[in-house]
Formats: C-alpha cells, structure tokens, sequence
DNA sequence: CCGCTTTGGTTGTAGATACAAGCATGGGGA
DNA sequence: TCCCCATGCTTGTATCTACAACCAAAGCGG
C-alpha cells in the first residue's frame, strides 16, 4: 500500500500546527502555576464549575468538557477538595453520582487567576494574530474539531470567566 | 487593572485552539502507541535523527529541536538505547557532550512507523481542510511560532519522514 | 423479584515528566 | 597556572496521568 505522503504546503502547515500544540501547554501552565498555583487543567476545571447553574456540575459531565478520563478527573477533584476550592458530595437523583461544586474559596481563586489567564492569552496568542486570520483560526478550528471531536463536548460550554 | 476580556470572536477562536490544543497530543500518542509501540515523542525524536547527517545529534540539538527538557530527553533517549533504537557515545570534540545515534534497528522503526503516521495526520487533520486552510494555517502558526518560539528551535528542521 | 448488563465513580499501580541537585568538562581572566 | 563560572548531561525525587481492576447503584428481561 503506497503511502501519499504529504506535500511541502501540507507539511509546513503540520509542522507548524505540531510546534503550536507541543508548546502552549507549557506557556499556559507556567503562567497559572506562577500565578495562581493552578495547572491549566485545573484552572480549566474550575473555570467549568464557575459557569454552571449553581456552580455544580456532575463528574462524568465535568470529564467531557474538559477531555479528561473519570480516574484523571476523579484525583484531580480530590486534590481541589482538600485545597477546599470543590467540594463533592452524592447526587441525590442518581445515588451513583457524584456533584462537584465549586466553593466560594474556589470562586475567589478563579475570580483572581483569570485576568491573568486572559491577558497571557491577548499577549502571546490573539494579538500575533490579524483579524482575519481570528476568524481564520475559528472557521479552521470547528473543521478539526469535527474530526478530532464530533460530539462537540468539549466546545460545548466554556464561559465567559475564560 | 482593568482587564482586557475577550470579544466573542476572540474567545470563539481560541476555545477551538485550546480544543485542538488538548485532543491532537493524545489522538498523536494512541496511533503511533497502539501500531509502533512508540509515544509521539519517541517517534519525533527517531524522525529528528533519522533526518541528520550520520543519524547522529548531539543531546541539547536533539532537545531544542523537539521542545524537550535534557532531563526529559536523557530519560526517553536511556529508554530508547534499552530498546536498541539509538546508541549513545561521548562526542570527541567536546569530552562533556553526549551524541545520540539512530540505530539500523531504529531506522527500521521509523521507515515502518511513519506510513500509519502520515495516514492520521491526512485523514484527521489535513483532509479536514481545504487548500485555503492549509495556507490560512501555515501563515497562523507562523504568526503564532513568532512568539511561541521566537528562536524557531522546532520547526528549525522537521524532515521528510513526517 | 431475581440475575445480568450498563453506568458512574473511586482506588491502586505503573509509567512519564518537571524540577532540583549534582558531576564533569570547557573556557576565560588574574 | 589557578580559580571561577558557564556549559552539557545525568540522576533522584515528587507529581501527574493512563490503564486496569474494582465497587455500588440503576435499568431491564425473565
């Protein structure tokens, strides 16, 4: 079977996609770390809870929006919980479940990070860009996206406090 | 200091990037995990040898051109010569640094791994767009990379093999 | 009502990365 | 020549994530 291997525009666009994904991870958890002592997943995490009716959102729900397997997510809550910033507790429909809520502690801490959050984006990310090429990147985006993530979880929901 | 939120545009452009940003590494990972037994890091490390003169890099040029920590690249690269994939051996002209040497057996690795590879890459990412994007995406993460990376340590050389 | 399967979540273990510390060589300046 | 610092790399430790195993509740067919 004979490999179509790619063209040179094909591959200058994928080698500059790989370097973008391999290097804002790191930027976005320096930052937050420094700044908040937050990982940008759970900044992410709380990010999450700010925006939902009553600041509660159910484990399996939370895992979706934020592409996290349950067992990441369920030691990553645990750690929020006893920096006292979630708290979990049973839910009362579906005794399987579990609610994670974000505490007022939790609130402040993201009420804090974000600014900072926002403003590393601006700087290092959306000002490089046009905007033509913003609205290039969103059209871009939802092609991938439909891809990498048809059922669209983890576009679905994520507010303003981002 | 009053912050700078994002516009709708904004936010709508970067919430697909931090998206793609997340799912890319592992959909990377699983391929290349489940056909070569490689994590997409191994493989990268392989191409970035398999593309230099002799298959030979010194350690901090192979770190540099893969955004690795030495740390982390002497761990992987120790995993990779348990393997037989690369070989190390002090360089001659400078008794303090380290060569790493892609293997017959590693050769072997990547000439086989980079089919299924580029497969992925066409058919979840770059089939997803069309001609327009591709350009579109090449002038982004060029814009993007000035800042990222201003020094252009990773897309420096990223040869054919990808 | 019983038993099977599915769903929701937690825990344990192994593997990978970051950070800090350490060691050896190189490269000047006094 | 000697000292001091910078460079190149390795190792050790702590942290985080993936994967698998596990438990409990819910749903469903008989």
């Amino acid at each position: 079977m004979d490999t179509n291997w790619l063209s040179d525009d094909e591959r200058a666009a994928w080698v500059r996609l790989v370097a973008v994904v391999e290097l804002l991870p790191g930027l976005l958890d320096a930052q937050l770390r420094h700044d908040s002592d937050l990982t940008h997943f759970e900044y992410f995490t709380l990010a999450m809870l700010s925006e939902a009716p009553d600041r509660t959102l159910r484990m399996t729900d939370l895992a979706q929006r934020s592409n996290a397997t349950l067992p990441r997510l369920s030691h990553v809550v645990k750690r929020l919980e006893a920096r006292d910033l979630v708290e979990r507790r049973p839910c009362e429909d579906d005794r399987r479940a579990t609610n994670a809520r974000l505490t007022d502690a939790g609130w402040d801490v993201v009420v804090a990070a974000a600014p900072g959050h926002v403003r590393l984006v601006r700087e290092r990310v959306l000002d490089s860009l046009t905007d033509e090429q913003v609205e290039q990147l969103h059209a871009i985006g939802d092609a991938l996206l439909a891809s990498l993530d048809p059922a669209g979880k983890l576009t679905g929901l994520y507010g303003a406090a981002d």
